[in-house]
DNA sequence: GACCAGGCACATC
DNA sequence: GATGTGCATGGT
């Protein structure tokens, strides 16, 4: 890869940083609770994600047993805020079957094991898609993989750092050929670029005031 | 009322 | 292999 796209993408995650320091992530307060953000966040605003957690926990199913025992149907109407209730609710439900299958329900024992086994048996869930996965990898198991979102790739794409074609893997790739792999590092760079994405980089451009603004880039870039 | 939000699976060509 | 579509709520 070549070294100006290296350097580059290290430019921006100090930028990033240096305006908008620590961002705290992942918004959660346990591993399960990370995996059930990742799958209830999936093309939808994390406001709803969160009054969907509320009343999960208000229901008492933030619990691992809790939530293997729990009927579909029950599930997804608890889970409606978040939207796409009734796929949701079954990815959930695939996702702690997997958890019962792979490691008798035992998150510590399945946060143990390494990272390429455990990536390929979220994989292996229905709904468990690739950014999925490695939120789940980095923010619950704390594995040094980057995870690549929307935010990510309109960030990338606008800055010249990458074809409008690339995929998800090429992008994974591109950060973890700059940077150390440190999911510390990981964690806080994704993070920030989901803030600057949020108030700067949406499909409608804003690029005012952006601590990318001073970085070569195409606000125009239809995305 | 249109557009958007921290995806993914599946159908079709 | 690329492109299109369904899934759904709540904010701007």
């Amino acid at each position: 890869m070549a070294t100006y796209t290296a350097d580059v993408l290290r430019q921006l995650y100090d930028a990033l940083y240096e305006r908008y320091g620590a961002q705290q992530w992942w918004p959660a307060d346990t591993p399960l609770e990370v995996m059930v953000g990742a799958v209830l966040t999936q093309n939808t605003n994390w406001r709803n994600v969160e009054r969907a957690i509320h009343r999960l926990r208000a229901a008492d199913l933030l619990d691992l047993a809790a939530l293997h025992t729990v009927p579909t149907d029950r599930l997804a109407e608890l889970i409606r805020p978040a939207g796409y209730f009734n796929v949701k609710a079954r990815r959930l439900k695939s996702l702690i079957d997997m958890v019962w299958r792979h490691c008798e329900g035992d998150l510590t024992a399945m946060f143990a094991q390494p990272m390429a086994d455990l990536r390929e048996a979220l994989l292996s869930v229905r709904g468990v898609g690739p950014e999925t996965a490695d939120s789940i990898l980095l923010y619950a198991g704390r594995y040094p993989t980057f995870v690549v979102d929307a935010y990510t790739y309109r960030v990338v794409v606008r800055h010249g750092l990458a074809d409008s074609q690339a995929g998800y893997d090429d992008l994974k790739q591109l950060f973890e050929d700059a940077l150390e792999a440190d999911a510390d590092l990981y964690n806080e760079y994704h993070a920030l670029l989901v803030r600057v994405g949020k108030q700067h980089c949406r499909r409608r451009a804003r690029c005012d005031g952006c601590p990318l603004e001073r970085f070569e880039h195409d606000p125009e870039t239809t995305l």
